[in-house]
DNA sequence: CGTTTTTGCCAAAACGTTTTAGCTTTCACG
DNA sequence: CGTGAAAGCTAAAACGTTTTGGCAAAAACG
């Protein structure tokens, strides 16, 4: 097939007198490499436009061994939280004018490795690895080998830097505070220990609760056991909401129960909500709710959820910077770092003083 | 830099003692090209995968002008129906064990013809387009321009094929005749008409109600005024929700007020639950609610919602594999064509007989 | 005015594949 | 045994860039 439609560097170096290297040194704004005279400048970049030149990305990525694009990561993008977070990321991307993909990932455990697929490392420049995701390590040390850029964002705190994330203990302290400061003291914990971040979470509880002297009975935590979010199985989110329910029916349900519970994400928390309903426990005034990350659904219940909201624009933007960073400086040990963004407390309709 | 560590189409062609040329031959299945003894074929295949053959994306492309990968396109990446959409996109791709990036889209209204930039042009064989984006037609001349294979999705009924969608008039269908079972007469609807799809679904609303000979008084339509998602803004969604509240409210205010509720989209009909709450008015007791799409947020609310799935995996994997089809044969005329997939009625809590 | 330095550009060699157009050998047939 | 066809393979030319090493001409210098 004769394919000669579109213009190439030679077409534009030929169209303003002067050699591909040329072209190509100015297009790239290779200053440092070569010298070019402003008007030689000019006149290559004015006819370039002109001819509406669009360099041939394999071309140059064949050679350069850069592509130019970063990818994302994404285990679980139907998440609440993390869906919305990979919007925000391509927000992120865009604002900068960064070319971003979200890549098709292998969820089954035993693959993490696979996760990377050949294609994905060879395009991609550097990787944002959003969310959780198990063999991290595996991923991560892969990476490394292929001195590919990442950074892990959103993972938890536990995870070797660069990374970026919630400052959770401060949010921990932001919403217990706000609790005890409407005078409860009997406070519960609801969330499942397989799902992400929430025993980190939990210990968090646990060590501010004993700093401010309150003591946290057994039948106060409720960890759950339910699975973590399988992509592949359209009713995970559904099956959640039900065993929170019970969990909230069995915490509520209890001769001395707390009057107020702290759920250790969003989904749980609308669970509790309902649970206590059906109990006849009314929320605000018998008990109140809390929730972690102020995703969508915390504004469409009843009561109107209270919660420690991340913000998702800001730990894109700090994440995409970093990366660029990264990928700019690969050896900069300054750049190995965490950094923490400030959540805020969301206060709407699901507390009360005791 | 010295970057002779990867192995390369001629080591495995030095190591098997052949020319690079059958290696080729042989890794792409070129069978009808050329003709290769079994034992050769045995060889070399055992001899790239002895030394770890990765191919070079890059220098394949280049020379073949074919990528492999498909490219999504999704406007609405944060929406409760087309984050999932997107979701099992990805998952359909992967279960065919083709490569699918989900790309940056600009939401600007006035740059659609940029939203598929040079990159995603050169990168992807053929594109997803998820959801009504705006200038559609705009978007889809240009790939018909680049002789990029695409098919629409999820896009609405009036688009030109190729396409997925719901088979919207028979959803309009089964939930009517539903609520008509249940005895209902008075059958309002609510939506915002610059909410993609709505208009669509107000018209079939209208005409089944007609065919059923039931009226329909202006003030059971409420088409609110509220804006389409930004993705820039956080809060749109939750404005979203305030207007339904306000405009449910209304509708139930009313001297004579419908029976029932067909909501055009989920985040209309949790609104519309809040505001008959505000009302006293009970669901289902003294109104019911229906919505479209049954997405995630349809159960987490209380009374759970009645709603009218789309099975999003069904569209994607419809989707998914016409295009494949399509990048396979572009021109054949049978592939132009409307795949109707059937949604499904979830019966929940939310409705009653009257 | 000779010598050195700077300026501005270029030729040509990669990069790692795919694809085209043969070129030997072997085999079958009369 | 001679001829034609089939089988099995290969050399070499793309593909469109980036990058290296240099080379003339102009400018600066003593």
């Amino acid at each position: 097939m004769p394919r000669k439609s579109t213009v190439g560097i030679r077409d534009i170096a030929e169209a303003a007198g002067v050699s591909i290297s040329t072209v190509s040194a100015i297009l790239n704004n290779k200053a440092d490499r070569v010298r070019i005279a402003d008007d030689t400048r000019q006149r290559v970049t004015e006819v370039a436009q002109r001819l509406g030149y669009q360099p041939n990305l394999f071309a140059a990525a064949l050679r350069s061994n850069r592509t130019g694009i970063i990818g994302a990561v994404n285990l679980n993008p139907g998440g609440w939280f993390m869906g919305r977070l990979g919007m925000e990321v391509q927000l992120a991307a865009q604002k900068r004018d960064v070319e971003l993909f979200v890549g098709t990932v292998r969820s089954k455990a035993d693959s993490v490795e696979a996760q990377l697929t050949i294609l994905q490392g060879q395009l991609f420049d550097g990787f944002l690895l959003l969310g959780d995701m198990p063999n991290y390590r595996d991923v991560a040390r892969k990476l490394k080998n292929l001195e590919k850029p990442y950074v892990s964002v959103a993972a938890g705190s536990e995870i070797e830097p660069p990374l970026v994330h919630t400052d959770e203990e401060r949010g921990m302290k932001m919403i217990l505070d706000y609790l005890i400061g409407l005078g409860h003291r009997r406070i519960a914990f609801m969330g499942s220990l397989a799902w992400p971040l929430v025993p980190e979470r939990l210990l968090l509880f646990r060590e501010y609760l004993t700093e401010r002297g309150l003591a946290i009975p057994d039948n106060y935590v409720s960890a759950m056991d339910c699975f973590p979010y399988q992509p592949e199985e359209f009713a995970a989110l559904e099956r959640l909401h039900r065993v929170a329910i019970q969990h909230a029916k069995s915490l509520l349900g209890q001769p001395d129960p707390p009057t107020a519970i702290v759920c250790a994400a969003d989904g749980f928390a609308l669970g509790a909500l309902k649970g206590a309903l059906q109990l006849g426990v009314a929320v605000p005034r018998d008990v109140s709710v809390t929730s972690f990350d102020g995703t969508d659904g915390t504004f469409a219940c009843q009561p109107e959820l209270t919660t420690l909201r991340r913000p998702m624009e800001k730990v894109a933007a700090e994440a995409i910077d970093l990366l660029l960073a990264l990928i700019d400086a690969p050896d900069d040990p300054a750049l190995q770092k965490r950094i923490l963004v400030e959540p805020e407390l969301i206060v709407r309709d699901s507390c009360a003083p005791v």
